[in-house]
DNA sequence: CTGAAAGCGCTAACAC
DNA sequence: GTGTTAGCGCTTTCAG
């Protein structure tokens, strides 16, 4: 509680008030069990009655770590991610909880990510790094790994190099999507999802067929569509789908804007939705619970993501190995109206 | 280039090369004017040539600064705020430009607001701190503020105190929401807001009032009302609204749940949204591009209160006082098709 | 204009 | 069990 005249207590002062010498006071710290218990409470005491707490950076700067866990952060703009932040709060919470505050970072104008990368590194801002929004040929985790710096990504890469990755299981997310829907008594069951070519698209259509596989459903070629994320899609496929002699009774997306749009054009052409289309989405977005009928929706388990990434990270910087860690975490269905057969 | 045998290169590594001593090559990079021509050439070669760059964590200590300012994120679960969120990528970008890092952390199981606040500050882990998610009294505001550590608010507080905050103009708002229904010939504009007590929602509402009054309607009380944020507060209000004699053709809500809210009861009550009822919502949040119709909502401008927010948090940090500096910034009116008077 | 000396606060060795 | 010595990488006096 008491103020010293040049700022906040310092080691030197708690000693001086214990009466002992600075590594004693270091010791208590640092090796309490190497003090003697009379002289331990004694600095305690003094620790106290100054309010004494370690200057984290000249304890790191001594120790030549930081503390930080690097975390980019897309630059502004349109392009909000509900998935990531959820993520990057999960994060945060993970990273206190393993002693690391995140640091976030973005690149700036004309400067690529690969610059901003190598100024942290070269700097030694951050103990390692946390890279999200991998897909194949991560030209990041490339240079991550040839520069040797710890780093985990959340989302997994085909590169053959010395990486750690955790991701969630979208394969098994679009499988469980498919196996509700059979059970609701569903066969022709369609999918929507993104143009082939990205890790997380491919793994959620991966899903969809294995799926219908496990149903002993026959996949049909017309189900199958591929489209940009974003709204208009969903018109666009459930248009071409009502054109069939045998238009699908159940649609899985890839994403919850996908499913919304198919909700939208559902509507519109006069389809109740559940009864008549069962829809569901994926990464159950804030929107999946206010749309009505509210969205069936594959939950991806961030907070186990985060925590999972936290912690081969800081193996990593410890020098505590696990090369080439690879997990998938399987998310978790959440059932709304969307695929209720009554309404 | 050249990767020097005990790691990164120093500023003795450098001086080495361009054989000098250690401090100019410091004078070189803090104070090139102090050092002649012929010599700065030299030690900048030598520095490209072992890729040098100071030890970010040695040039703080020395000069007793982080280069961090603390941003507290919500505790993980279901608390995600779209604006929220905005608001911190634009202030990760506008940190960057200023210099600094944005350094994020929440509290721990059992751990008040103001133990990590306290952690913090007594570590010396930041430099200074961004608050969001003011209100009357905030017991945050006047902890820094007593604690004489530099921070900004993002959003306004009523307390005496030494404070520093920027805010967006909510009443600006939602009276230019109801400036553009009455352009569309409304009269009859309804309002839900929150109940009062919250420095954003009395902001909100208090516009509200104002923009009637602007355009010499009276405000009639039973058009005016509060109710918790949510999507069923929509349906209430509609449905109270329903009964009146005349009914408000119109409706401003104090966010875009609210708003949703109330698009979903007049979908139910067969109104067309529009045309039937005008409603209007606050953030502007995915949602609002995304429904249909979609919605006329007002956005807050992020950016700007981050850059101006950052700006001023730097110069507290400086010394350069500018103390209980008060600034609310006016939104912009995002029209769309809830507010079209033909469908 | 350049170099020598000192020290930020802490901890890891090593001696006592 | 305790204290002494040294040094992390950098910058800031202050002499030369």
């Amino acid at each position: 509680m008491e103020e010293r005249d040049g700022g906040p207590a310092t080691v030197v002062d708690v000693a001086r008030l214990a009466g002992v010498s600075r590594q004693t006071v270091s010791n208590v710290l640092n090796a309490p069990e190497r003090v003697r218990e009379a002289t331990r409470e004694r600095v305690e005491e003094a620790i106290a009655q100054l309010d004494y707490r370690p200057h984290r950076l000249a304890r790191n700067f001594k120790a030549g770590t930081t503390g930080m866990l690097g975390y980019r952060v897309p630059a502004g703009g349109e392009s909000i991610n509900p998935v990531l932040d959820r993520f990057l709060h999960a994060l945060t919470d993970a990273a206190r909880d393993a002693g690391y505050h995140v640091l976030l970072f973005t690149p700036g104008e004309g400067q690529g990510e690969r610059d901003i990368l190598d100024e942290l590194i070269a700097t030694r801002t951050v103990d390692g790094f946390v890279v999200s929004e991998t897909n194949y040929g991560d030209e990041r985790i490339r240079y991550l790994a040839g520069a040797g710096v710890p780093f985990v990504a959340f989302g997994r890469t085909d590169l053959d190099v010395d990486s750690t990755w955790v991701d969630v299981d979208g394969a098994a997310g679009t499988a469980a999507a498919v196996a509700h829907l059979v059970e609701r008594g569903h066969r022709r069951i369609a999918y929507l999802g993104w143009p082939e070519g990205s890790a997380t698209g491919d793994q959620r259509s991966l899903g969809y067929r294995r799926g219908l596989e496990a149903a002993g459903i026959d996949v049909d070629p017309a189900l199958d569509r591929r489209d940009e994320d974003g709204v208009d899609a969903g018109g666009r496929a459930l248009a071409a789908w009502l054109e069939l002699p045998a238009p699908p009774t159940a649609v899985v997306a890839a994403s919850d804007l996908l499913a919304l749009g198919v909700l939208k054009a559902a509507r519109a052409a006069d389809l109740r939705v559940g009864p008549d289309l069962a829809v569901t989405g994926f990464d159950d977005t804030p929107v999946a619970r206010f749309m009505s009928p509210s969205l069936t929706s594959v939950r991806q388990p961030l907070e186990a993501v985060a925590a999972t990434v936290v912690r081969l990270l800081v193996d990593r910087i410890a020098g505590r190995a696990a090369h080439r860690t690879n997990l998938a975490i399987a998310p978790e269905l959440i059932i709304r109206n969307s695929t209720e057969r009554t309404s």
